[in-house]
DNA sequence: GTCTATATTTCGATAGAC
DNA sequence: GTCTATCGAAATATAGAC
């Protein structure tokens, strides 16, 4: 945090750091209200950024104030990290088959296929994800704890794998970014049409990927 | 701007919205201390993002003061103003080529190739722009001058363009995307040797925009 | 050109009523 | 569960001395 970084917080060593609102159990659990908080939330985290988006403009497009916000969430970060275990959850899949054995084209070109799947599916989560880069390692770091599992220090991992020749981990990352390239640069110009694109995408890869 | 944004600024009417500083000539002429200001705020920028840098980090960095910044700079966005300058000049030659007949895979090929090469010499200009696309978006609406003449513009005109077949245009931003996979995401996991990934990058962008 | 000191605003977060 | 009111902490930007 950075700036209205919890004033009276620090009140009673040994307390909850969680003031008021909802129950510990029950506050991961979705509800109408905060799913709603959740999807204006990654409207305009992807729009203007994390940094950009204040509370008050949260709250306006939901039709209460501020303060309400806090029943449903300990704090602005917490909004953001709701979101990015949404978005995390998705990629645990792929992660364990990544796990699983050597990562060669073959491997790869499947994984990247559901990935791929899970993108199209989801990809608002993936472009607030993107947009907002910066700030969620910034948060990762403070919260070093939930050591991931994530998945991008996986693809580092194997991208910088010597075992792989250099021409083939190139290559990975080509495809990688080839779907990067289509779902947030081509985007919107390309049409929306997914059913269109899932199998033309598929078949640039291949030719990036085969032989 | 959004929170300490120009206090006492809107004093006198039809006064220069500069206070201080250097002549407004003089404003754009690069000076050694203006360039190693530029040079922190690029690496923070890049680090930390816009908003999470603050003028003090970039003053202490540097060995001055907060204010001294101001003699240099109008404002924290005018650093990042400068910098987008910097970057954006870069594309402009590609930007002419491509204004000049139609885009065919062949011409976007080399189009990608010359891009290539400014991206590599400049990687940390094209990383904080990557990094900070929101901020650039908001301070481009605000100042709707400066009408461009944008490279990103130029690049959603082409890949929406109808007349080159979907099957083309997928193809063009998946070699777009897989620029920015190899230069960002690969990135220092794929090795800082950029003599020997370049050819790679080149041969891979082949197989996806051939025949 | 750079400093100290300060004005001004914004925003996250809390307290407590209802 | 949502509101009003307010606190406390930054952070941008300015004024004016040196």
């Amino acid at each position: 945090m950075r700036r209205g970084s919890a004033p009276g917080a620090a009140a009673a060593p040994g307390q909850d750091a969680r003031p008021r609102g909802r129950s510990e159990q029950a506050e991961l659990e979705p509800t109408p209200t905060r799913d709603r908080i959740l999807d204006t939330a990654l409207q305009l985290f992807t729009e203007k950024g994390f940094d950009a988006t204040t509370l008050q403009e949260i709250a306006d497009r939901l039709g209460f104030t501020k303060a309400a916000i806090y029943y449903h969430f300990r704090s602005k970060e917490d909004i953001l990290m709701a979101l990015h275990l949404r978005m995390h959850q998705l990629g645990v899949a792929s992660l364990e088959r990544m796990a699983e054995g050597p990562v060669t084209l073959e491997v790869w070109e499947s994984l990247l296929s559901s990935l791929l799947d899970e993108m199209m599916a989801q990809r608002p989560l993936f472009l607030m994800h993107e947009r907002n880069q910066a700030v969620l390692e910034r948060i990762h770091r403070d919260n070093h704890e939930a050591q991931h599992e994530d998945l991008q220090a996986r693809l580092r991992e194997i991208l910088s794998d010597p075992s792989i020749s250099l021409r083939d981990r190139v290559r990975m990352s080509c495809s990688l970014g080839a779907v990067f390239g289509v779902l947030f640069i081509g985007g919107e110009a390309l049409g929306p049409k997914s059913e269109e694109l899932a199998p033309l995408l598929r078949d640039a890869i291949h030719d990036l990927l085969a032989r």
